[in-house]
DNA sequence: GTCTATAGAAGGATAGAC
DNA sequence: GTCTATCCTTCTATAGAC
C-alpha cells in the first residue's frame, strides 16, 4: 500500500519532493490549470512516478489541502485568552503576516481553493474554521465589552486581520510592481503599518 | 475582419454574451483551467462559433483584462484633491466596496491574473497602475503631512482599501461559510466595520 | 453566421520491461 | 522503484457544409 503510509526514507523524501513541487504549481495555477507533466518536471522525476506516490492528480492536491488548513489556523489557535487583548490581537497579526512572507504558495493554494468556490474545503470551512473563528470571535467580543478593546464587530476584525496580511502573499507581484524597486522589504513595512493600524483601531 | 470592430448588433451582441460567459469561467478557474466548452456553454453558443467572434481562447482572456484595468482603477481616479480628506477617503472606500458586491466576477478574474504572476498585465500594473497609485499617495501624503488626517504610509494605505474591500468579492465563500446564514448581508455590515475602522485609523 | 466533423496536440492514467 | 511506451480522453483550433 504506497499511497497510505510511506514506510521507507526513500518514499517518505519522494513524497514530500512531490507535495513540495506541487505546491508552487497548484498555487499557481489552480487544481485545473494544473498538469501533472508540470509537477513531474519541478519534481524532476517522471509523471508515471508520480502516479506511483499517488493515485491521482486529485489525490496530490487534497494531500496538499488537509494539511494546510491545520497550518492555516494555527495562529489563531494561539490567541490568548489570558493575555493582554491589544498585544494578543498584534501578535496574532504579526504571525498571520509572517505566514504570508515564509508560506506565499500556501496562502496562494488557499486563495485559489476559495476564489474557485472551496470545492474541497468547503466543509471545512463550514465545521473546524467557523467553530474555531466563533470561539475567538467570543473572546474578542468579551475584551470590547469589558472595555479592554474598542467596540469593534469580532467577525469583521478577523477577516480584515486576513484580508490585510494574506494581500501581501497573494498579491505581492502587484504590491512589488506598485512600490517599485527603491524601498524597504514590503513586510517590514507591512508589519510597521498593521501594527499602527490595528492598535489606532482598538486602543479603548 | 470579425476579429476587430463588430459592426451589427448581433455581433457586438454575441461579443458580449461570449464575454459575459467567460468571465464566469476564467473568474473561477483562472485562464488554464477554463475550457472553451466551458464558456461555449455557458454563451449558449457551439465552440466554433466562439472562434467566428474571438480568434482564440487567449483573445478571449485579453479582451477581458484591457477592459479591467480602467474599470478597476475608475474608483481610485476619483479620489478628490479638493474633497474634505476623510470625507474623500471613505467615499473611496464605499465604491471599491460596491464594485466588491456588483462585480464579483471582476475581482476575482483579476484576483487569478495576480496570484498566476501578472503573466498578462504586469506592464500595466508598472505603467498604468503605478503611475496613477504614485499621484493618489503623493495626495494623500500631502494631506497627512498637513495635518489634515493621521500620519499613515499612504501606498500602505491604498493597498489595505484594495485587500479589505475586494477580500469580500473574492472569499465570499469564506465569509459566508463563517458568518452562517443568520445575519445580515456581509456587504452591509463590511461598510459599517470599514467605515469606522479607517474613520479611527485617520481621523488626527 | 452557425453548425458537424475532425485534425492535431496535450492531458491523466496504465502496462510492462528493467 | 523507476523508466519507456502507450491508451484514451479532453482540449484548442480548423475545414467545410449549409
Amino acid at each position: 500500500m504506497t499511497h497510505d503510509r510511506p514506510r521507507t526514507r526513500i518514499q517518505r523524501r519522494n513524497r514530500e519532493t512531490i507535495l513540495d513541487a506541487a505546491l508552487g504549481v497548484f498555487s499557481q495555477y489552480g487544481f485545473r490549470g494544473a498538469t501533472l507533466d508540470q509537477i513531474a518536471t519541478a519534481a524532476g522525476l517522471s509523471k508515471p512516478n508520480l502516479l506511483y506516490y499517488f493515485p491521482s492528480k486529485e489525490a496530490i492536491h487534497v494531500a496538499l489541502l488537509s494539511g494546510l488548513m491545520d497550518t492555516w489556523l494555527d495562529p489563531l489557535r494561539a490567541l490568548d485568552a489570558n493575555g493582554a487583548p491589544l498585544d494578543e490581537i498584534l501578535a496574532y497579526v504579526r504571525r498571520k503576516l509572517l505566514m504570508s512572507r515564509d508560506f506565499p504558495r500556501e496562502s496562494r493554494l488557499f486563495a485559489n481553493e476559495i476564489i474557485q468556490g472551496a470545492p474541497r474545503i468547503r466543509p471545512a470551512l463550514e465545521g473546524e474554521l467557523k467553530t474555531l473563528v466563533d470561539e475567538k470571535a467570543a473572546l474578542i467580543a468579551g475584551w470590547s465589552a469589558a472595555g479592554r478593546i474598542a467596540p469593534v464587530d469580532p467577525y469583521h476584525l478577523i477577516f480584515s486581520i486576513w484580508a490585510l496580511t494574506q494581500h501581501y502573499a497573494d498579491f505581492d507581484v502587484q504590491v512589488r510592481a506598485v512600490l517599485g524597486r527603491d524601498r524597504d522589504d514590503p513586510f517590514d513595512e507591512a508589519e510597521r503599518y498593521l501594527t499602527s493600524l490595528f492598535t489606532r483601531l482598538l486602543t479603548p
